[in-house]
DNA sequence: ATGCGGGTTAAACGACCGTTTGAAACAGTC
DNA sequence: GACTGTTTCAAACGGTCGTTTAACCCGCAT
C-alpha cells in the first residue's frame, strides 16, 4: 500500500518540478527529496528519470484528450448547430479541458505539459506526438469540416496558433501580469477561457476567411493541393 | 582582432545551441568546441555561461525591438489610417520584425529567444521584463488607441496572445508539421507572416467585441478598474 | 633584446548529476 | 518463528558540469 503513496507522492512533485524547472533542470535528488522519498526509489519504481517524466506525462495527458474528444463528439453528435458558432464550439472543446485541469489541480500540470514542448530530449518528442497526433488531426478535421471549403491545410494553422496562444497562457501569464504592471487583474479560469476561446475562434475564423484572399498563402495553397493530390495518386511517397 | 572573431564565433554557436537545446542543456564545453575556442576563453570574454547567454541575447534582442518600435512610430505618424486597419497594422509592427530576422537570419535566433521565455534561471526573466517590458507597454497603448473605448486591460490580453501565437509558431512549427502529417506544406516567411498576422488581428479585433459582452469578463473588468483606481489613491500599494 | 598586456591553452577543482549496489526493514504465508 | 517477495535505505560509482588556475604565446612599444 505504500508503495503506491510514494509513487504519487513522487509524480507530484515531478510534475511541480517539471512544471517550474523543466526536464534538464529537475534534479532526482530535488524531487526524491522533497518527496520524502529515497533517491533510489525513482529508480525503483520509474525505472530512471525518463521513466519518471513520462509518467508524470501520461496522468495528465490522457485524461485531458479523453475529455477533449468526449467534448468534441458531444458537439459533433448533437448536429443541428446554426453553423456560424461551430468553430467557437470546436475551439472551446479543445482548450476547455486544459484550462479545466488548471483550475481544479492548480496550474502545475499544465505548466509541465506546456515546457514539454520546448524540452529537448527526444523520448518526449515523440511522446507528444504520439499522444497529440490522433486527437490534432480529429480537432484538424472538425475545424474543417465547420468551415465548408476550406481546405485541411487552414485548418492545421488555426489549430496551430490556438496551441500557441493556449501553451502561452498556460505557462507565460505570469510574466505578462508583470509586463502589465497593475494594468491587468489577475484572472480566474471562467474568464481566461473566455478570453481565450473568443480570441481564437475569431481569429481563425478571420484566417481562413483572409487566407483565401491572400497571393502568398494562395499560391502556397493551389502548390499543396497539387502535393497532395499527387500523393494520393502515387500511394506512398517517401 | 582575433578577439572579436572568437567572441563572434562562441555567440553563434551559443545561439544555436539556445535555441536547440536551452539554457540549462547547453554545456560550454559544446559551445567551445563547436566553435572552434578554448572552454576558458568563455569565463574570459563573457565572464561565464550567464554572460554569454545575456550576450546571445542582447545581440538579437536590440535590433528587433528597435524596428519593432520604428515601425510603430511610423504608422502612429502616418495617422490617416482608415481606423480598422489600425489594429491589424499593429499587430504587424510586432511580429513582423521577428518573423523577418527569421527569414534572413534563420530560425535559431528566433528558436532561442523564444525559448528563452520558457527557462527559469532568474537572470533570463529579468532580462525579458527589462527589454520587453517597455516595448509591450508601447504595444498595449498603441492596440488600446487603436481600438478606442477598450480598457487597456484588453489590449494586455491581446498582445498575450499575439505574443503566444507568434513564439509557438517560431518555436513549434515543425512539431505541427509533424503532426499534420504531409497535409500542410513548409511554408514561406511571407505566407508565414500573413497567417499569423491574419489570426492575430482579427482575433484580437474579436476578443475586445467580445469581451465586453461576456459576464465573467465584465465583472472581472469592474473588478480591475476598482482596484486600480484604490491604487491610484494610496500612493504605493506595496 | 626586453618587458608587457591581451589572448589562448591544458589541466585541475569541487559540485552535482543519474544510476547502481547490497544490505536492511517490512509485509504476509506456511 | 522462519521464509519469501516487495519496498526502502545509505553509500558509492562514473561522469559531466561551470569555474579557476597558472603557464604560455605573441604583437608591440620601449
Amino acid at each position: 500500500m505504500s508503495a503506491e503513496a510514494t509513487r504519487n507522492a513522487i509524480l507530484d512533485e515531478a510534475e511541480r518540478l517539471l512544471g517550474e524547472v523543466g526536464y534538464a533542470a529537475m534534479s532526482l535528488r530535488a524531487v526524491t527529496q522533497a518527496a520524502k522519498a529515497n533517491l533510489a526509489s525513482v529508480n525503483y519504481h520509474f525505472g530512471g528519470k525518463d521513466g519518471l517524466a513520462k509518467a508524470a506525462m501520461l496522468r495528465r495527458i490522457e485524461p485531458v484528450n479523453a475529455e477533449r474528444l468526449a467534448r468534441l463528439t458531444a458537439i459533433e453528435s448533437k448536429r443541428r448547430a446554426p453553423g456560424g458558432a461551430a468553430v467557437r464550439e470546436v475551439v472551446e472543446a479543445f482548450v476547455g479541458p486544459v484550462l479545466h485541469l488548471a483550475a481544479e489541480s492548480g496550474p502545475m500540470p499544465c505548466a509541465m505539459v506546456g515546457r514539454m514542448l520546448t524540452e529537448e530530449p527526444p523520448f518526449l518528442r515523440a511522446m507528444l506526438t504520439e499522444h497529440f497526433g490522433p486527437v490534432a488531426k480529429r480537432f484538424a478535421t472538425a475545424l474543417q469540416r465547420a468551415q465548408p471549403g476550406m481546405p485541411i491545410a487552414d485548418a492545421w494553422w488555426q489549430l496551430h496558433f490556438v496551441v500557441g496562444a493556449m501553451t502561452h497562457t498556460m505557462l507565460h501569464l505570469d510574466l505578462f501580469l508583470d509586463l502589465a504592471d497593475k494594468a491587468v487583474a489577475p484572472a480566474s479560469a471562467d474568464e481566461i477561457t473566455e478570453r481565450l476561446a473568443a480570441f481564437c475562434a475569431a481569429g481563425a475564423r478571420a484566417h481562413a476567411k483572409h487566407a483565401a484572399r491572400m497571393p502568398a498563402i494562395a499560391t502556397a495553397r493551389t502548390a499543396t493541393k497539387r502535393r497532395s493530390t499527387t500523393n494520393a495518386a502515387k500511394p506512398t511517397r517517401r
